[in-house]
DNA sequence: TCCTTCGGACATTCAAATCA
DNA sequence: GATTTGAATGTCCGAAGGAT
C-alpha cells in the first residue's frame, strides 16, 4: 500500500461527520434508510456514545440508532454496515461490500501511551476520550514512534504483473485504497441485472493479489530465537524471519531513566528485586494499565500469555516511571536499577538435572581464561592519564571498589562541587547523542574506538555560615561524550539536603520539585553563561574526556574483580 | 456486568527498489 | 524525481476470563 493512497483514506475518515436525527421510517419504499445516491459502500456508524461512552467497550450497550449524511462517491465510512433492508426495498442489497468489503479500521496517527499500553482506541484529542473517562488524563500523552531502521537491505523488487490484471480486468477502476477495484458495469459480483432491476452501482470487488504464504526453509544450523514479546514488534514478522530483540524505549529524556517510584522510608530494590507495591514481574502497584485503582487479574493463562503481560506491565513501570521522571533530580545520575534493566534477560537454559558440579570445571576453566586475557590487557594500578589528573589535584576522587558508581569531589571557593557517574553506562550505551549514520560517514569512523554517551550528575551547594542559612544548591544533569559535556538540565533546589542526599527519602522528595527547564530550550545567551560557569569551575572538556576513559578503566578493574570472585566461588 | 488482558488482524509509515 | 513495494512499526478489535 502506498502512502499515496493511505494519506487520503486516513484524512477523511478523521473529521466524522456529526449525528443527525434518523431518518422516519416508511419514507423509502419502507425502509427506514434512503436509497444510496453513490457507488456502495455505505455505512451508518454508530452513536459515538453507543457502548457507554467507552468507544472500546467490546460488550457495552448496543449501539443506538444513528444517520448520517452519504459519504462521496468512492468514500467508505469506518463503520459496520446496516442491517438489510427489509423486504420491499427499492433497490437490491449490496451484496459483495456487507458480505466481504469489511469497513476499513479508523486509526489515530499516534495513540496516547495510556491508549496504546492497553492497545485501546484513541483519539487525536489530548487528553483523549478515554484518559478522560478513567481520569487519567494528565498522563495523556503522545507516544513517541521509533525510529525506522535505516539500511536493511530489501529483496528483490518483484514488479507488480501489469498486463496480466489489464487482460483480465479491462476496466482499471482501482478503489481509491488501492487494495481492491471498481468492476465495470455489467461484470459484477451481483451479476448485473438479470430481472430488470435497475443497475446497480458498481461493486467493490478485492483485487485479484494478495498474501500467498511461502516457507522459507532454515538455514543449516538455524536455532529458533528465544521466547520473544511478538507484541513489542507488532504481530511477529510478517515475512518468517526471527523478529529483532525488543529493546525497552525511554522517549521521555535521554537524562532521565525509568526507575519506578518509591514511597518515602521504604528501600530502593536491588536489580531483579521487586519494588514495594509490585510483583516480581514488575507490576504496578497503581493498577494494571497504569489506571489508578485498577483492578488488575492474574489470570494465570500460559506462556504467552504471561510473556504478553511482561511486556505490559513493561510499559505500566515505564509510564509511571515517565511520570516521575519528569520530575525527578537525578542524583543518582546512572541508577544502577535502571542501568542493568536494559539488559536482555531472555536467554534459554535447560533446567533439566544432570549431575551435580558436574559443570563446575568446565566454568572454573573458562573463567581462568578470562581472568588470564584480562589481566594480560589490564592498565597499570595508575596510568598515566589518571596520574596527570591526580597530579593536577582539582578533583577528589571517591572510588569504593565493587561499586559502580565514582563520586568526584572538589570545593571552588566556598562552593563544594560533586560529580556522580556510573560505568554501568559502558555496559548499556544509550543511543548516542551523535547519530550512527553521521559517524559512518566520517572516513576511518570505523578504526575509531566506540564513542558512548556517560551520563554525569552534577551538585554545587555553597558552604552555610548559620545553619539555617542555606543557599540552596544546583543540580546539573549532564552527557559526556567526545569531549564535552552536553548539558540536559540545570535544576535549583532551597535546601542543599534535598540535592546532596543519597537517600532514598531525599529521591522522593526529589521528585516533586521542579526540575527546571530543559537546558537548549534557554536563551542562547544563557546557556553561554552556564557554560562559562561550569568551565570554570573545571567542567570542561579534559574533563568530559577523562571521565569515559576512568570508567572503562574502573570497569575493567571491577571486570576482573569479579571473573577473580565468580571463579573462586565455583572453585570453593 | 464491568473491566483488564492480550493474541493477532489490520493500518500506517517510510526507506529501498525501480521506473520514467 | 516520481512511483511502487513491502517490511517495520503502530493501532486496536474482540475473545477470554477475573473482579465486583
Amino acid at each position: 500500500m502506498s502512502s499515496d493512497q493511505s494519506k487520503p483514506s486516513s484524512t477523511t475518515e478523521q473529521s466524522q461527520p456529526p449525528a443527525i436525527a434518523a431518518y422516519p421510517t416508511g419514507h423509502y419504499a419502507g425502509s427506514p434508510y434512503p436509497p444510496p445516491t453513490g457507488p456502495y459502500p455505505f455505512y451508518y456508524p454508530p452513536h459515538p456514545e453507543a457502548n457507554g461512552g467507552d468507544p472500546n467497550a467490546p460488550n457495552g450497550l448496543p449501539p443506538t440508532a444513528y444517520m448520517m449524511p452519504f459519504p462521496h462517491p468512492g468514500l467508505v465510512y469506518a463503520y459496520p454496515p446496516p442491517p438489510p433492508p427489509p423486504a420491499g426495498y427499492a433497490f437490491p442489497p449490496p451484496t459483495a461490500p456487507a458480505a466481504t468489503a469489511k469497513p476499513k479500521r479508523k486509526q489515530v496517527k499516534m495513540a496516547c501511551t495510556n491508549c496504546a499500553a492497553a492497545c485501546k482506541r484513541c483519539d487525536e484529542a489530548r487528553p483523549c476520550e478515554r484518559c478522560q473517562k478513567y481520569g487519567i488524563a494528565e498522563s495523556c500523552v503522545d507516544g513517541v514512534r521509533k525510529e525506522r531502521k535505516k539500511g536493511i537491505k530489501r529483496g528483490p523488487y518483484k514488479r507488480k504483473n501489469k498486463s496480466a490484471s489489464t487482460e483480465n480486468a479491462p476496466y482499471s477502476g482501482y478503489s481509491p485504497s488501492g487494495e481492491g477495484q471498481w468492476p465495470p458495469p455489467g461484470e459484477q459480483a451481483n451479476g448485473g441485472v438479470p430481472n430488470g432491476h435497475p443497475t446497480m452501482p458498481p461493486q467493490f470487488i478485492p483485487a485479484p493479489e494478495g498474501y500467498y504464504p511461502y516457507y522459507y526453509p532454515p538455514p543449516p544450523g538455524y536455532a529458533p530465537p528465544p521466547p520473544h514479546d511478538a507484541h513489542a514488534n507488532g504481530s511477529g514478522s510478517p515475512n518468517g524471519q526471527p523478529p529483532p530483540p525488543h529493546h525497552p524505549y525511554y522517549p521521555l529524556h535521554p537524562a532521565y531513566p525509568p526507575i519506578p517510584m518509591y514511597p518515602p522510608g521504604s528501600y530502593v530494590p536491588m536489580p531483579g528485586q521487586a519494588p514495594p507495591g509490585q510483583t516480581q514481574s514488575g507490576e504496578s502497584a497503581e493498577g494494571k494499565n497504569g489506571l489508578p485503582g485498577g483492578a488488575g487479574a492474574e489470570t494465570g493463562a500460559g506462556e504467552a500469555k504471561k510473556k504478553k503481560r511482561g511486556r505490559a506491565n513493561r510499559r505500566n513501570v515505564e509510564q509511571v516511571a515517565r511520570d516521575a521522571l519528569a520530575r525527578v533530580l537525578l542524583t543518582h545520575a546512572p541508577s544502577r536499577a535502571r542501568a542493568r534493566s536494559a539488559v536482555p534477560a531472555t536467554r534459554a537454559f535447560s533446567v533439566s538435572a544432570s549431575r551435580f558440579g558436574q559443570t563446575d570445571q568446565a566454568l572454573s576453566a573458562q573463567l581462568a581464561q578470562e581472568l588470564e586475557y584480562e589481566k594480560g590487557s589490564a592498565q597499570p594500578e595508575d596510568p598515566p592519564f589518571l596520574k596527570e589528573f591526580k597530579d593536577q589535584h582539582a578533583w577528589e576522587i571517591m572510588d569504593v571498589a565493587g561499586n559502580d558508581e565514582v563520586v568526584f569531589n572538589r570545593k571552588f571557593g566556598k562552593e563544594n562541587i560533586r560529580l556522580i557517574f556510573s560505568i554501568a553506562d559502558i555496559q548499556n550505551p544509550e543511543e548516542s547523542a551523535f547519530p550512527e549514520s553521521a559517524a559512518e560517514d566520517s572516513e576511518g569512523a570505523e578504526d575509531e574506538e566506540p564513542s558512548y554517551p556517560l551520563r554525569v550528575s552534577f551538585t554545587i551547594t555553597k558552604a552555610s555560615v548559620l545553619p539555617d542559612d542555606a543557599s540552596g544548591a544546583l543540580a546539573i544533569d549532564a552527557t559526556a561524550q567526545e569531549g564535552t559535556f552536553v548539558l540536559d538540565n540545570i535544576s535549583y533546589y532551597r535546601d542543599s539536603k534535598i540535592a546532596n542526599e543519597l537517600t532514598a527519602d531525599a529521591d522522593w522528595k526529589r521528585r516533586g520539585l521542579y526540575i527546571g527547564p530543559s537546558f537548549d530550550t534557554l536563551d542562547i545567551a544563557l546557556q553561554d553563561e552556564f557554560e562559562k560557569f561550569l568551565q570554570e569551575r573545571g567542567i570542561n572538556e579534559s574533563l568530559a574526556l577523562f571521565i569515559p576513559e576512568y570508567a572503562e578503566y574502573k570497569e575493567q578493574k571491577e571486570y576482573t574483580k569479579w571473573l577473580e570472585g565468580v571463579k573462586s566461588f565455583i572453585e570453593a
